[in-house]
DNA sequence: GGAGAGTTTGACCAATTGGTCAGGATCACG
DNA sequence: CGTGATCCTGACCAATTGGTCAAACTCTCC
């Protein structure tokens, strides 16, 4: 029998999902949705792979619900991008949001990052949606900034991608960063945030 | 009987090959490696796939000998990075030849994005080897311009890295500039390369 | 035109993979 | 306790996948 879709959930069911999201990130997240299989799933999270699909009845189901689980955590920095403060401050500020996140959620981002090399094939709705929405909103925020003479003139769209990709980069390209730098990694993220900071900082401060 | 290691091609080996390169690279860029299959390739390249498997041994052969077909290309960019000229155009340059690479090679920036993503299980030896040397060659370069007051005063490695991001992401995560940018394609990367140039210059022009 | 090298294929195989199912074990709760 | 709902498993399955092989076809070149 499949498991109830009843709201509440039992201690177990509360356990078991919140295990099998997790062995769901770290498989996922390294080996991309095709490459990754039930079995590495489930033994990731102790558990059979009959009993994953108790929880979820398909393996789609299973990333389907990861992405969905993290999307919200995913965007929040970019939510947080606020028309108090100093405009070039505020955005220095979320580019070390987003740099902290690269750090701390590396599977997270890494997860993103293969569904979208691939073509975004699960998410392309979320992205011309609310990702869309949101993005917009905040780059109309910035525009604003740039007429009142607040910040320099630049495209806010591609300042945002910018933003994500040399952020971003320290999680889903670590091989290489790790590859080309060897010494310990934090400092890696403290020189990137010095560098970003200045990086940022001097394209945007008004002439 | 399998291929001839032989040193010359035939007319149909150089054909046949040439096929399931293209073929190849069309199916790992857009799946990685695992993703990929032997059947899509061999379609891809109107072979059979026994046949494919006559003049690659193996699914490895295939992307071994697609991933150092394309190394070169893929460096050569960086490798004009030259001690003559003015320093910040210099590395406008370069980051204007990356942005083309997006736009023209976007299977290649994929094909190595899918790698690295998932822990460039395949290509480590070449980042920590040739990659890390040319860089390293390079971020002294780069170093010895701000000694000079040439540029201002940046950590080289984390500049390039940065120059990778912005300019590879309009090819790895084209599905989300895509879905945010929704009008023609090629007007991004005319925006883009307005932002980058402004971005570099002004973050690099020495104060 | 024939012989040998080079090329192609259908049939086949073992391993892996996503998923099913019937039944057994365990838990919550009156 | 017992009983019904929840949880778990071994055995199994069909499809896919990377790869093999012997046999047949075709090209090249004397």
């Amino acid at each position: 029998m499949a498991m109830p879709e009843t709201s509440a959930r039992t201690r177990i069911q509360e356990k078991n999902i919140s295990a099998i999201l997790d062995a769901a990130l770290e498989v996922f997240s390294g080996a991309g949705f095709r490459g990754a299989t039930l079995d590495q799933i489930a033994r990731a999270a102790s558990l059979s792979k009959p009993n994953l699909l108790y929880y979820f009845k398909s393996k789609e189901a299973i990333h389907r619900a990861l992405l969905s689980e993290l999307l919200d955590t995913w965007l929040a920095p970019l939510r947080t991008l606020d028309s108090g403060g100093e405009p070039v401050d505020e955005i220095v500020r979320y580019v070390m949001r987003k740099l902290d996140m690269a750090r701390e959620l590396p599977r997270e981002s890494r997860l993103f990052a293969n569904e979208i090399v691939q073509g975004a094939p699960h998410i392309f709705d979320i992205i011309e949606g609310p990702l869309k929405a949101l993005v917009d909103e905040k780059a109309s925020l910035i525009r604003k900034w740039s007429a009142e003479g607040r910040i320099a003139e630049v495209d806010p769209y591609h300042l945002i991608f910018s933003i994500w990709a040399t952020t971003q980069h320290y999680a889903d390209f670590d091989a290489q960063v790790r590859g080309i730098l060897q010494p310990e990694r934090d400092r890696h993220f403290d020189d990137a945030a010095r560098f970003l900071t200045h990086l940022y900082s001097a394209a945007l401060t008004p002439d």
